[in-house]
RNA sequence: GCCCCCAUCGUCCAGCGGCCUAGGACACCGGCCUUUCACGCCGGCAACACGGGUUCGAAUCCCGUUGGGGGUGCCA
């Protein structure tokens, strides 16, 4: 590895706790994770909570269970950010005692207007440079980026990748809350603990040479840290892999019934390829052949099918035991939660499976009860599309979902234009259900999910239209 | 607008100047196995974005074009 000759390599993986873990982040994690493994170093993980405002500990805690869930794990105590805050405003002030930094009490209007101005590209135009602004409460602290010249950055990917200095703006380091960005905090921590290797992704690329600027103001020797900016996980656009794609959360997929292993295993083929062309094999022999120089430089999409035939792969592998074990706790939860409402109509106990079939069934093999189907799709047409279009429209984008939420949308409109409740959901039911008859829908509904049940109103829609 | 990155089958990965009539995996399409499905096996479809160079020889190197993407916050 170019850095850190003669010592070891040290990386991390410093996800922020606003929200779930992304597959994307997942494979940063897995990649860092694959080296620091690989090469016999460490594995730090640094929580990124300088965000007071998004940050919350219930996603400290999901991204922690998740990483485990993985078997990523890491070496140390995690470290949190925001508890080094102190540390960064000391660096801070060390910047301004030398020229690095300075205060400016520009407001965003300014900085806009005088860009308009001039009719130049827009951002910072180093107003407060010398204008020997004192700290104050609107007052924000700028890094003081060089007029000219080229900052490269060394990338073990992509190779040395130029940045002219004109086009880096003065950005701000320090918040007018006092409280430091990004940035500052980022390039501290990764000096304080030792990091030789930053394997992030390539949207980063372009912040890269302000990051290092600010490493070499604060006082490093400049090439003691070795990037690699990882190919984005693209959808099927082409773009980055958002919420709109599908399920974006790690968690998401470990719910719905993929093992961990084989989703480590999938990951690490998006941007990555063993020497010998093997790609569903053990995580063990993914660290030994893992090598930083070979990912690939091109975006990769997310495959869900591809994913989902490795899952297939590692399923059938499973002892049958575990496979019982592990397969139990969908079963029994579907049945606890639809067991309350099943207690009250049963007259066998043997009746109770065969009334929620229909939960168990793929959304697009559900099948339809002829009756049923003639009843309320045929003859009630009119209604039926009606009120499937209704569902659609109001379950999009439903909050919360609940099975009460779920109930204002079907009957609330079925009271506001009197149409009899009973034959307002019923559409929505054979739709779901594939029958007329059967337990109550809107447990169901919530149970199923909002995708799912989307998916299965979509396909009736269609059909009758 | 400006800066940066990327460019091989539908998708992921291989190929790093001759071994390429471009290989593997997923998907797709046939067939076999089989009570169905799935698995498995056999076979098939299918790509070097374009244009210039360099070279005896280019998917591989260089330049340009086009296309895609990322960044351009008092988010990370």
């Amino acid at each position: 590895m170019v850095a850190a000759r003669g010592s070891a390599i040290r990386a991390r993986f410093a996800p922020s706790p606003t929200g779930h873990l992304h597959i994307g982040s997942a494979r940063t994690a897995l990649f860092n994770w694959l080296l620091a493994r690989h090469e016999g170093g460490k594995m730090l993980l640094r929580v990124e909570d300088t965000d007071a405002e998004r940050s919350t500990r219930e996603f400290v805690d999901l991204i922690f269970s998740t990483l485990e869930w993985l078997g990523l794990d890491y070496d140390g105590e995690p470290v949190f950010q925001s508890r080094n805050a102190e540390r960064h405003i000391e660096a801070v002030q060390q910047l301004v005692a030398f020229g690095h930094a300075y205060c400016c009490d520009c407001t965003r209007e300014e900085v806009d207007g005088r860009a308009a101005a001039r009719g130049g590209p827009p951002g910072y135009d180093g107003h407060c440079r010398d204008r020997d602004v004192q700290p104050g409460p609107n007052t924000v602290v700028r890094f003081r980026t060089p007029d000219e010249g080229m900052t490269v950055v060394h990338d073990i990917i992509r190779g040395d990748v130029s940045f002219p200095n004109e086009t880096l703006e003065d950005f701000v380091i320090v918040r007018s809350t006092g409280a430091p960005m990004f940035l500052v905090a980022n390039a501290v921590d990764d000096l304080d603990m030792g990091i030789t290797h930053i394997l992030r992704g390539e949207d980063l690329l372009s912040s890269t040479p302000k990051a290092l600027l600010l490493r070499t103001a604060l006082g490093s020797p400049g090439d003691d840290l070795a990037f690699a900016h990882l190919p984005l996980i693209v959808n099927q656009q082409g773009k980055k892999f958002s919420k709109r794609d599908g399920a974006v959360a790690v968690d998401d997929y470990r719910s719905r019934g993929y093992l961990p292993d084989a989703f480590v295993n999938y990951l690490a083929t998006l941007g990555w390829g063993a020497p010998d062309g093997v790609e569903l094999r053990p995580t063990s022999e993914i660290v030994e052949l893992f090598d930083v120089a070979s990912i690939s430089k091109s975006p990769a999409q997310f495959d869900l099918k591809k994913l989902r035939n490795f899952n297939g792969d590692y399923i059938r592998r499973l002892p049958l035991d575990e496979y019982k074990a592990l397969t139990r706790p969908y079963l029994d939860d579907v049945f606890d939660a639809m067991a309350p409402l099943l207690q009250e109509r049963v007259k066998a106990l043997t009746e109770g499976p065969a009334m929620i079939d229909f939960l168990f069934t793929d959304d697009g093999e559900l099948a339809f009860d002829d009756k049923s189907w003639t009843k309320v799709m045929v003859n009630g047409k009119d209604l039926a599309v009606a009120m499937l279009d209704i569902a659609i429209d109001g379950f999009e984008t439903l909050a919360p979902w609940t099975a009460e939420a779920v109930n204002d949308v079907v009957i609330g409109y079925a009271d506001d234009h009197e149409i009899p409740r009973g034959k307002a959901q019923a559409p929505v039911r054979v739709a779901i259900t594939g029958r007329s008859v059967g337990p109550p829908l809107w447990e169901a509904i919530e149970l199923l999910g909002r995708e799912r049940t989307l998916a299965r109103l979509r396909r009736v829609r269609e059909r009758i239209s």
